[in-house]
DNA sequence: ATAGTATATATAGATGATCTATATATGTCA
DNA sequence: TGACATATATAGATCATCTATATATACTAT
């Protein structure tokens, strides 16, 4: 299924964050690795991801270093810094309750809130 | 939790679209409920919801009309047509859709897709 | 009475995150 | 050498939200 890109808006770079959470990636890396995770439903588009990169380097979020992969081209590695995962853990945690919510209008108990909720 | 305001983009219409299919209601009402049944994480602002609602209107998703509330002034009511429960079911299904992607993407396994994803 | 607050609807303009389109350049394969 | 995948970059368009403002009625306290 195709996801309406105002759906999309506001995960993006909490998306961004999470794999380089994991481990240090390049632009182009990232929107593979998406596609791959979300089996096809996200298709990040680079005219998206790398404005999105350049801010979050700009607010220190991220840093980035040149790398010689396998002997071929140069390809821009990002690295996500301690502020970084702070940011992410925030996002996280805006995202929980987002979807919570959302649920529990839709089906009047959230995912996680059964055993609390009412 | 307060949410950012992008993340909210793409699932307003979709959460007035429930609402709509519980029960006739008047705009000022839809948007106390969405506050209650979100235990006051959705406060969805006038003029936000005034504009969608003469829109799902123009589409043909809604109709309204006017009833005297207890002999006091007169409420527009809006009420959900066909054409509007089969938009909600399709927001509704790309709304799991999502969700269940950006799970996957955040834990390695979706929600509801920890049985058949991998 | 009347001033303030809650209820109720409406619209114009600002914001911001995504998109499309376009540009550039390198590596690979036929 | 021509086509395509890889890789990064930026300008401008789109669109859903927001803020700000306007209008008007009902209720409450002074």
């Amino acid at each position: 299924m195709k996801i309406d890109k105002s759906l999309m808006a506001g995960s993006t770079t909490m998306l961004i964050l999470k794999l380089l959470d994991t481990e240090d990636m390049y632009g182009y890396q990232m929107i593979e690795e998406l596609e791959r995770r979300s089996q096809n439903v996200f298709t990040l588009k680079a005219g998206t991801l790398y404005p999105i990169l350049h801010s979050l380097e700009q607010g220190g979020m991220v840093e980035s270093y040149d790398r010689l992969s396998e002997g071929k081209r140069t390809r821009k590695y990002y690295s996500i810094t301690n502020k970084g995962k702070k940011l992410f853990k925030e996002k996280q945690a805006e995202w929980d309750c987002y979807t919570t919510s959302v649920n529990q209008v839709l089906g009047g108990f959230g995912l996680c809130n059964h055993l609390t909720s009412m």
